[in-house]
DNA sequence: CATGTTGCTGTAATCGTTTACATTCCGCGT
DNA sequence: ACGCGGAATGTAAACGATTACAGCAACATG
């Protein structure tokens, strides 16, 4: 109930027979003092329990001291992960990692009700719908290279970007089910339009034709990533007259809800249909059957955005500006896939 | 690449042709100046483009302008829906909403980074570990009444919290496996010392006393809310004597865990053992089976915990102060439970 | 001994708001 | 005519840090 009393930097300096100035430099650069005044100092800070204003330093340093972290969907388990990552990057920093949801508000009202607004020194977009020209807007105001985007990306802009080898994952699944003696290959992808969504198929259809493997329009069939879109793609898939023996999905939560839609109209996975999977979140390990899927490291790639944009924020600017990072898939294999 | 110029008050108030105190007052409280002079200076703002500065209004008066989530693992799905509800809840206020991760470092360690440091005003926690003395202490500084707990509360303390029916819930997952005709059902729970598995074991096994049914120590398995913990409980329940016929998980992610384990061991869900979970999280419906279990609305609850602190923040102090919010629950029936 | 150099430290301006207090203006009652 | 009250506005002092600049030893150099 006691209502405590601010101590400000003045106190520390009193309490050290300093000046303030020496406080904020012992605090700031610690070599700069001398090294009794040095331990004179951090006595005081110890004895008065100092902490420095956060706003006052932000205020003055003309910073924010904070990032903001755009999720499409937080609701979305896809994106916990990276969100961890991204968090445990930004440790030991004296950033805040804020976080927005876009799936209500539209980009733009949240860059302006943020950066314009001073509220944040950087981004890590994980999603790419959020372009145009607002963000051009903003790039051209010089935030540009405190810009980063994770697992998604913009096509004809050149922002950071941390992304995994989604042509290498697509090829890697085909590859797998071609050798299990798969023809017959279907394609669930993610949202038209998306880049993801385009890397994948594209990168699955390439690879299709350089094993001369037959391709048939319906089989490749429009999702979203969402479990519900890969239901309603199981009930397109059986009532094909053509029905494929193995489906590659864009995503784990869409291959889920294929699975269940499948098993749901009385086929069997893998006995009758095999089903592959795209992210490896952790409940593909204990899906039944266990999902055979491309695992990509998503902590590490929120952690590697995170990296980046320190860089930009922290060391000397235009240092890693605009770089892009790769970061390399794996196929796991487990029982949702097997022979043709 | 044309560095953007601050426009600061003043600027505004030249170009209004009034003072910097008349363009603060007509942002803050615009009917306390004249219309006239209102419509100068909101027209001056629009043409000067200005943008509050956040860090001078926060250090002028004396706030953070941030609340901070706790949560204990952001690499969990449970979590994320609440995360949602949360950052939902706070649209609108000029709040930014930070979210830290307990996973690594201890609570201690980040509630005196942030709540010492002034950067935040208030807090969300959904971590009932973080409470003893460091919390107390914290409390009796007197910001007890801007800290609220969702999902998870300290039994001793009294936090403002929102959590759903856990007692409930444990009821109507016992009663309906017992109108399945089931007699010996087990419970896997949450991790040790949690309270959430304090409170849905109890209401579980006074429940199964109630209705009269045998209980015997070896079906009260330890979890702790994990798909790995689940599997390990599946390999228990397959070695055992006398084997359950039903289990109630207290959590999805547990129940999932359990399945693929069960099934892994060769028995079949539900024609062999029944299982019902606790959560209803966003794949329980397309799991296979789809998965029987108490659903709770997670979002709602991330919701609630904001609009409470909200109010503690902006309302009169003392409003919502340390009030307690119980949402309910339901049984989601689906294919994971049969008759006995 | 004057002078320049080096290395710490202190003084005070600054960051951009909010707001207590002072001021001005105007109408109105006596 | 005078004073008074109240509304609208202005002036300037905070808020609590950082840092340019100045000051001051101590010391080496010529």
């Amino acid at each position: 109930m006691t209502q405590q009393k601010p101590v400000r930097i003045v106190d520390v300096a009193r309490a050290a027979g300093v000046s303030v100035a020496t406080v904020s430099r012992t605090l700031s650069n610690p070599d700069v003092v001398t090294e009794t005044t040095r331990e004179a100092v951090f006595e005081a800070i110890r004895v008065t329990g100092y902490r420095v204003n956060r706003a006052a330093r932000n205020l003055r340093m003309q910073r924010a001291g904070a990032v903001l972290v755009l999720v499409p969907s937080l609701g979305n388990p896809f994106f916990s992960q990276i969100l961890a990552g991204i968090s445990a990057g930004f440790e030991g920093s004296d950033y805040s990692v804020l976080i927005a949801d876009t799936a209500k508000h539209d980009c733009n009202a949240i860059l302006e009700r943020y950066f314009l607004d001073g509220r944040i020194d950087g981004m890590i977009s994980l999603d790419s719908r959020c372009g145009g020209e607002e963000l051009a807007k903003l790039s051209a105001q010089g935030v540009g290279d405190r810009i980063v985007f994770a697992c998604e990306w913009i096509e004809d802009a050149d922002f950071a970007s941390v992304r995994c080898d989604n042509e290498g994952g697509a090829r890697l699944a085909i590859d797998y089910l071609h050798g299990l003696g798969h023809r017959a290959i279907a394609h669930l992808t993610g949202p038209a339009g998306n880049v993801l969504t385009h890397a994948r198929r594209e990168a699955m259809q390439a690879e299709r034709r350089r094993l001369d493997l037959p391709a048939r329009p319906e089989w490749i069939i429009r999702g979203d990533f969402s479990l519900a879109s890969g239901h309603e793609a199981a009930r397109q898939i059986l009532a094909m007259e053509h029905r494929p023996t193995a489906v590659f999905c864009a995503s784990d939560m869409g291959a889920f809800g294929l699975i269940s839609g499948l098993v749901a109209g009385g086929l069997d996975v893998p006995r009758d249909i095999s089903v592959i999977g795209f992210d490896d979140i952790e409940l593909s390990e204990y899906y039944v059957p266990a999902l055979t899927t491309i695992r990509q490291d998503r902590r590490r790639i929120g952690e590697t955005a995170a990296e980046l944009l320190r860089a930009q924020l922290e060391g000397a600017a235009g240092t890693a500006a605009r770089s892009r990072r790769q970061i390399g898939v794996e196929l796991m294999i487990r029982q949702s896939t097997g022979p043709a």
